[in-house]
DNA sequence: CACTTGGCTATC
DNA sequence: ATAGCCAAGTGT
């Protein structure tokens, strides 16, 4: 019997505090269950990490434990997981566990259903149900239903099910092969999409290797981590189901990370429609359905998870394989603490589990290829469409060569005009993209060159026709349009530059017989106009679909022949070391989605920066040639994944405030500079956001004691000081704005 | 001299 | 994080 146990906390402290277990509790405590436990003056719940027999701390010191939560017990290799992840993203491990529990977990109202469960062994049920096939067929259409959905299911699915009334249920209860049952509200089934279905496709010799490579892996129940190269449209959804058929064939369970962005009813529906028990966990579910989710996985009644990146903290037993689809999507990493990235964090957790992970993607991270390549993963290489399907064919258009309006390049180049007009007259779809919301990105006066800022923050207000306001995009402010220029007041301000508003404005002019839509998170605030967008398009009602990010990402339309970027550069000369890898990243999917069905595709790219790499390989689909290249010119700087970067960025209402900590964190840093650089301090690119001042430091450690001495000199740093002051220690960023 | 602020510490 | 404490700062 354990007198003390080891609580982790979500504040900023070290280690776990030890308080004592009273007689009462000393039966309920197990790691890794939900405490309420008496801190100062005040009471918080933290996660048993440890129980003791004895203890060093001070008798006089130590508090009891209150009472032990509902919840179930955290899994331990979660509790290792988050561990370690405290270790490497520099913050409490309390703070990490925070990560792993779905917030509304705390009180939960228990409603139950009826329904109606085994009485007798699965198997024994299966041959009953064979039995009864003739002399009394919807008896055998129960069995078999509530053996589908598993014990117990709810009473109200299986008579819908099988479309009989209560009585044949009756019957088999009285002859003892099922009995009556409650369930609780969370136990409940989901009812299962049926936006689409996966079919079973045949496997097409490169996606049988990688299949049969990774159900290696999971038979002989080993960690390894495996690059799935895959050109778009080449099959890696059908190579994640037939692994995962796989998994569940040995019983044992899996996570699947996908995009928050591409967390849609299609791709849920595909796993879906094949593992009817998967539980679906993304940030679009109310509190009680999020909770609903996680409880039943960790009751072990689903083994499957399709989730954004928490669903990395899945409370799954006996894990078999994780998959990290469109691994590059820079959406993996979080960012407010813990500020941890779901793919590295993914392998860690294959590798605390002994199960294999599976990085998919078109277009690798720089950090998956290096590693793939020096052999500490795996590659598998899926170089061609499934079914034949060729691959697009890109344009380069550049820019500086059209005829100016107004001194200015053109919106639209003369190609892509012609081009869009050929495919509205033989009835086939365009998707136009843009990766900037609003009208134009900024309010200009010609008259004294001053152009309109957000007074909170140190951007540029865009513009919004639609809304008729300007909007900031780093904090909530909104304005009305000023007449004249607030700075001058000479003359009227004007738009400059494009965002998917004005692009949606040109077609509607150009093409006024066209129907078009626009997908951007301004149109898209609710889920269900984003479903309906998408199923407009899919059955041929919209001829022209306008958008940002949003349409970059899986969607998969056959009748869509052309897509124009119609600015390849922005995002280019960001003033980050990433900026080329997004880019490069951002055009091969966006060409991605011309000529997914029979229908040839064409992708037209816009630039005026015909020259720059990551535009020239995205044309050329050479992802071998910009990796490469990428990868030297990060070897050069020692940029990630030559060495690993931290950032720290100070935040404070008054900019010497600011300035004056983070040169005492650079000085401190430096004073102990072995093997790895302090840059800085600098102002951040974004200098000012919500009335405060951001100045930050990067370090970069060039060796892995390098980093450990890093991480151990920033410890405890996070969150120090007043409310004034704000300090964040961000490891491996994806973001240095 | 009563009563806010700012800075600093401990929290089992 | 956040409550508590002391010291310095502010006002009547």
């Amino acid at each position: 019997m354990a007198a003390y146990a080891r609580v982790a906390l979500s504040v900023p402290l070290r280690d776990a505090l030890t308080y004592s277990v009273p007689k009462h509790l000393q039966d309920a405590l197990v790691p890794g269950c939900r405490v309420q436990v008496p801190l100062g003056r005040r009471s918080m719940t933290g996660v048993v990490v440890g129980l003791d027999d004895d203890t060093e701390v001070d008798a006089k010191k130590l508090k009891s434990v209150l009472a032990r939560l509902e919840t179930p017990a955290l899994p331990p290799a979660l509790l290792e997981l988050t561990r370690c992840m405290a270790e490497e993203y520099a913050c409490p491990w309390g703070v990490a566990l925070d990560a792993a529990w779905p917030a509304s977990l705390k009180r939960r109202s228990a409603k139950t259903v009826a329904g109606i469960a085994f009485a007798r062994e699965e198997g024994e049920l299966e041959s009953e149900a064979l039995l009864l096939e003739d002399k009394a067929p919807k008896r055998a259409r129960v069995l078999r239903a509530v053996l589908e959905l598993g014990s117990p299911a709810p009473v109200q699915l299986v008579m819908r099910r099988t479309g009989v009334s209560k009585a044949p249920l009756a019957t088999l209860v009285k002859h003892g092969l099922l009995q009556w049952a409650r369930i609780d509200q969370e136990d409940e089934l989901l009812e299962q999409s049926r936006h689409e279905r996966a079919e079973r496709h045949e496997l097409v010799p490169a996606q049988r290797a990688a299949v049969d490579r990774v159900k290696e892996a999971i038979a002989a129940g080993r960690h390894e981590t495996f690059v799935l190269h895959g050109a778009t449209g080449s099959g890696k959804t059908e190579v994640y189901l037939r692994v995962l058929e796989e998994v569940r064939k040995l019983g044992r369970s899996a996570i699947i990370l996908v995009p928050e962005i591409s967390l849609t009813p299609q791709t849920v529906g595909r796993f879906l429609s094949r593992f009817p028990e998967v539980a679906v966990l993304h940030s679009g579910l109310t509190d009680a359905e999020r909770a609903r989710q996680w409880l039943r996985l960790a009751r072990s009644q689903a083994h499957v998870v399709v989730g954004a990146r928490s669903a990395l903290f899945a409370p799954v037993r006996n894990l078999g394989l994780i998959v990290v689809d469109e691994e590059h999507e820079s959406s993996f990493k979080q960012q407010q603490a813990p500020r941890y990235h779901a793919r590295e964090s993914a392998v860690m957790r294959g590798s605390i589990e002994n199960a294999p992970v599976v990085l998919g993607s078109a277009t690798p991270s720089v950090e998956a290829w290096a590693r793939a390549k020096s052999g500490r993963y795996t590659l598998l290489e899926m170089p061609k469409r499934v079914g034949g399907g060729e691959l697009p064919r890109v344009v380069l258009v550049d820019m500086r060569h059209e005829k100016p309006i107004k001194g200015n390049p053109p919106l639209m180049s003369k190609q892509l005009t012609n081009l869009i007009e050929e495919r509205l007259k033989v009835r086939e779809q365009v998707m136009l993209f843009l990766n900037r919301r609003g009208f134009a990105p900024v309010l200009y006066c010609s008259a004294c060159g001053e152009t309109i800022k957000c007074k909170d923050c140190d951007a540029p207000m865009a513009w919004h026709s639609a809304r008729g306001r300007l909007a900031c995009h780093h904090c909530m402010a909104d304005m009305r349009r000023p007449e004249l220029c607030p700075t001058c007041k000479a003359s009227p301000p004007v738009a400059l530059g494009s965002g998917t508003e004005r692009v949606e404005d040109w077609v509607r002019r150009r093409f006024p017989e066209a129907v078009v839509a626009r997908m951007d998170s301004d149109t898209m605030l609710k889920r269900e106009s984003y479903e309906k967008v998408l199923s407009a398009v899919r059955c041929g009602d919209v001829d022209i679909l306008v958008g940002t990010q949003m349409i970059a990402k899986g969607l998969d339309f056959p009748n869509v022949t052309l897509v124009g970027v119609v600015s390849a550069d922005t995002g280019l000369f960001q003033p980050d070391f990433r900026a080329a890898e997004r880019t490069f990243q951002t055009l091969s999917q966006v060409a991605g989605r011309a000529g997914r069905g029979k229908l040839k595709g064409l992708v037209v790219f816009q630039t005026l920066c015909a020259q720059s790499d990551p535009v020239m390989r995205a044309a050329q689909l050479d992802y071998e040639g910009f990796i490469t290249s990428e990868l030297d010119a990060r070897r050069t700087l020692s940029y990630p994944p030559f060495g690993r970067l931290v950032r720290i960025v100070v935040e404070a209402r008054q900019l010497a405030a600011a300035a004056k900590r983070a040169r005492e964190i650079a000085d401190n840093l430096r004073s102990a500079a072995a093997e790895f650089s302090v840059l800085g301090p600098a102002a951040a690119p974004l200098s000012r956001v919500r009335s405060r001042f951001r100045v930050h430091v990067l370090v970069k450690a060039h060796t892995v004691p390098g980093f450990a001495a890093v991480r151990r000199l920033l410890d405890g740093l996070e969150g120090t000081g007043d409310r004034t002051l704000r300090v964040l220690v961000d490891v491996d960023p994806v973001s240095l704005m």
